[in-house]
DNA sequence: GTGAAAGCGCTAACAA
DNA sequence: TTGTTAGCGCTTTCAC
């Protein structure tokens, strides 16, 4: 570090020019409390004056916590589009800062390890807690914190493994999609399809469990209305086009798992000749993509409340750092429903 | 912090194991040329099995370093696609782990206020430099940390300070939007219209500058061929409209500022009955967003390379940080052209 | 309510 | 080549 214009401040600094000792200065920051109101606002006085802020390494030593949440940065799949990881980072700075904690990025060495990077930032106390977001296939980094007792929240439900009892937070899938149902019911439509990741897709079957249920509850059959397949925009197209090309009762509309999924979909509507819209054939996307904001005409979307998702997060994380055993430490959240030109 | 199983390991207790001294251990892992190729061996395979890692707080307090670099994560602006901060942010997790350093996120308390967090963060020396990002318009954040010396490095270049002299990493704008000109000239256009940015963007004059200057090169007039206005769809729809509602001879392709400002040009394109693509008017957008890959019938754009950035980002920020002074610490990378549908 | 002493785990400087 | 000493800046503990 190269030399500053004035020294930086330390407690020693500080404590001098209020004419008290290092002590007083510190328990003026962290129990002001314990001070006669006049020594404290000397004290403050003097911190003011010199700009002191206490030295992190420092107190990260004496107290063995770095106020630090380590999240490990995946490479964003290209071709796909929810832009989820953007909108939930700064969520989850913008949380932390309130709670006086920082989010540290790390990346794997090894990408296909889901565990690469924990260990060490752990060992070397570089972080007290993590947050841990890609939780859809299996996690085995949930499991292998919580064996090691290591704080840590889960954006994502443990849907494999029930039994978890770590913090997590995780939005409602299931029931976005019945928001979709709602509306395109509501506007008239009766045969509306799912297009649905495969079967092995725990969220996927969710989401679409959403589609199924809310389908019924309004009097309305699933019957060849469902595909599968995976998170693709030429799936999303040729699924629509195999639904469209069915014999007999065609959807006039289309639930997809994903707004890559639906792009897909409107890309087979284009080409068929027909129009998205509430019109002729309606469309719902889910995550509310930035893609969705500005495809023509406006891809109606599930948005998922991330901002919220992220001051979840950082009460867990808080509840956990402080040791605090929270009855039932888990949220879902309620996605909402971003009308658009598509429906 | 919780109880672990095994308590961490620390430089006495290995020391202890191996049957050397503490410092021992501590240049077996900063100077490991200082040992006896026998006594290397001996504390290495006692660091190995005690799983000893160092403790950061304690190594950042010694040396007065943190090894880690903040980010300041600005709020991104709904119904604007170029989803670049993902990326760049990955990449740069990335080439800090080469370079055995964290990235730490923060957010302003003021959005408004470009300097807001930074002083707190170094004055408590919790980070050792910044990576400044959004040095678009005029960016103080630069002169600020400049005049007290911090290091840091800025994804942008000076434009308002030609003399600055601080490190920076940056996109030859002007050099992308060269390409497309190339490429449409190439393709047989010879009206091909800019929809740029506001006279007052500095990068939005630079791309510019390769369409008039290239335009002019390959002999091509660019008389009432330019448009200039925000970063929305709206204005691309609008300025779309405009330049084909012309008399006289109408543009066959766009050259645009943005990706956002592309998806309105192909919007106006579909609202006139027209086809985006090289039969009829091409498109060609800036940013290679996520949206520009899924929408009809696929963006040719502008991408720019942000995995190299960060690479010599961090390279930049090691030198800085290793007082190293480098001659000219600046790179200009040049970007590339995804050729799509619309072109 | 305030101060003195101790020590967190590490590395720079120096001694052996 | 290895070991000893000291101290980074802070907070915990305990006297006063």
């Amino acid at each position: 570090m190269p030399a500053r214009h004035r020294p930086v401040a330390t407690l020693a600094t500080v404590a001098a020019a209020a004419g008290v000792s290092r002590q007083t200065v510190s328990n003026a920051l962290n129990s002001p409390e314990l001070l006669r109101p006049d020594t404290l606002e000397r004290v403050q006085q003097a911190i003011e004056r010199l700009g002191y802020t206490p030295n992190r390494a420092a107190r990260n030593l004496r107290t063995r916590s770095s106020q630090l949440v380590g999240l490990r940065l995946d490479p964003t799949t290209e071709g796909t589009v929810s832009g989820l990881m953007d909108r939930f980072l700064h969520s989850l700075a913008e949380s932390c800062r309130g709670a006086g904690l920082h989010v540290l990025l790390f990346t794997a060495e090894d990408v296909n390890d889901p565990l690469d990077g924990y260990d060490e930032l752990l060992r070397s106390a570089s972080v007290d807690a993590f947050v841990v977001t890609d939780t859809y296939r299996g996690n085995p980094q949930a499991a292998w914190l919580a064996e090691r007792q290591v704080p840590f929240v889960a954006f994502g439900r443990p849907w494999t493994e029930p039994d978890a009892t770590h913090p997590w937070v995780d939005v409602d899938g299931r029931a976005g999609v019945m928001l979709a149902v709602d509306h395109l019911v509501d506007r008239g439509h009766q045969r509306i399809a799912w297009v649905g990741w495969q079967k092995s897709s725990t969220i996927g079957e969710d989401r679409r469990s959403g589609w199924v249920d809310r389908m019924h509850e309004r009097g309305l059959s699933t019957s060849r209305l469902s595909a599968r397949g995976e998170d693709t925009i030429e799936y999303g197209r040729r699924a629509a086009h195999a639904l469209l090309d069915q014999d007999g009762e065609q959807p006039t509309a289309f639930v997809c798992v994903s707004d890559t999924v639906a792009m897909g979909v409107l890309q087979a509507i284009a080409e068929r000749g027909r129009r998205p819209g509430p019109d002729d054939l309606a469309v719902v996307g889910f995550d509310d993509s930035p893609a969705a904001q500005v495809v023509l005409p406006g891809l109606t979307s599930v948005r998922q409340p991330l901002e919220e998702v992220a001051v979840q997060v950082v009460r867990l994380l808080e509840d956990r750092l402080a040791m605090r055993n929270i009855e039932h430490p888990h949220a879902i959240l309620t996605p909402e429903l971003r009308v658009r030109g598509t429906s």
